[in-house]
DNA sequence: ACAAAAGTGTTGAGAGTACACCCATGC
DNA sequence: GCATGGGTGTACTCTCAACACTTTTGT
């Protein structure tokens, strides 16, 4: 076959899968069971199987080893230097994926010893350069901020706007002004008011939003 | 070896690069010598060398086709779907680059039998599943315009506004309004003058402008 | 009644558009 | 001079930030 003459690298599929749990962005990682590494922590991934393309592999080693299943990936890019993996060279295509707080239950597969949420800014040292796809992961997903619909798989939905904007401040890691967020997202007119919110604390309670279901809508402004 | 268990496909790069040229947006495509696709034409790129980085194979196949080098390269996509290419199981990691007219005059490699640009909207048919790839970048090229820095590597500097503006036309594939273009253009404090154009033809001479080395500034509401 | 949290009205500054207009050149 | 393309002045519109304000709840 033609293409016998050329070196042919190992290829894996990893997942950054990101939450938010106690006003923190959490990722999904878990812990080597086999060298190299063994011990550390990592993306999970595995590598492909030959008729597989590479989003079923994503999903289907992020399953094997956390237990999480059906949700939407975004490639991320691209690693591929000579040198990242001990094993040899080994591209790895890196996959992007959100997880709303209430289905952030996890369950370790028999792939890895371990799973766990761990928070972006406490994270234990990193098997590869897994250090390196997570800040590329973590760049996405703040640029994804322009467009808030996108943020649905993060949130449970319906959820208020205070809800919405602490979302946006924890991933910008900077306080938003209340009345500017609002009337912003209201302008934007990617919400949908769906209900009011049963109060359990002192205070007016707050109406309920759901995402537009066609709102590709990008909001300007929203970063600064 | 510890990844010997795993199937291991081959693994090319790709470049698409684009120039400007008789008010048209152009691509660069090799016609292929070797089988499967024989004779057709495709985007220039090869397999990877074990020890070389991703980025390195992709200005060393660009310069081997076509005699192009000394261009930035910008990860594109990376297309793995079985069944793409008939010689088993290829991973294909798609770069792409710009290259201002000025520098657009090619010289044919010996790994092409031919290389030339083809107007992005008179294609001839594509090997593999190139035509998704430049789909792909197409939307990529667009979506810098918002940008207005990144296209000094399309543009020969030093350049006047309606040749900025012509630029932005064809790539967007539509007219844009003259003064408008400018007063935004100029709001979103990107461009430095250098100049004054010479006249050959009839009308008053244009300012020449270049891009300013430290301008990253995105001009809003460009794209309409 | 009062504190706390949600939501609204209003005003003023700034950005963007559309129009008419002025400027510099070749013929 | 005049046609042609480049550039500016101006007034009107729209958006958005900042402020004070009202509404709705639990205690």
């Amino acid at each position: 076959m033609p293409g016998d003459e050329y070196p042919r690298p190992l290829v894996t599929v990893d997942v950054v899968i990101f939450t938010l749990h106690e006003e923190a962005l959490q990722v999904l990682l878990v812990r080597r069971k086999n060298p190299p590494y063994a011990g550390m922590w990592a993306i999970p991934g595995g590598f492909i199987e030959i008729d597989e393309p590479l989003e079923t592999t994503a999903l289907r080693e992020l399953e094997e080893e956390t237990g999480v299943c059906d949700v939407h990936l975004e490639q991320l890019y691209t690693f591929g230097d000579p040198g990242r993996d001990r094993r040899g060279r080994v591209i790895t295509v890196a996959y992007l994926a959100l997880l709303p707080a209430d289905r952030a239950a996890i369950r370790p597969g028999d792939d890895a010893a371990e799973a766990r949420w761990w928070p972006m800014n406490a994270l234990p040292p990193l098997a590869f350069d897994h250090d390196r796809i997570l800040a590329c992961a973590r760049e996405r997903l703040r640029s994804k901020l322009e467009y808030p619909a996108t943020l649905a798989a993060l949130l449970p939905e319906p959820f208020t706007l205070n809800q919405l904007r602490a979302t946006y401040e924890t991933i910008l890691g900077e306080k938003l002004e209340r009345i500017r967020f609002r009337r912003l997202m209201i302008a934007a007119r990617v919400l949908r008011e769906v209900g009011i919110e049963h109060r359990t604390v002192r205070g007016r309670p707050a109406k309920l939003y759901r995402f537009r279901e066609d709102a590709e809508a990008k909001a300007r402004r929203i970063l600064l």
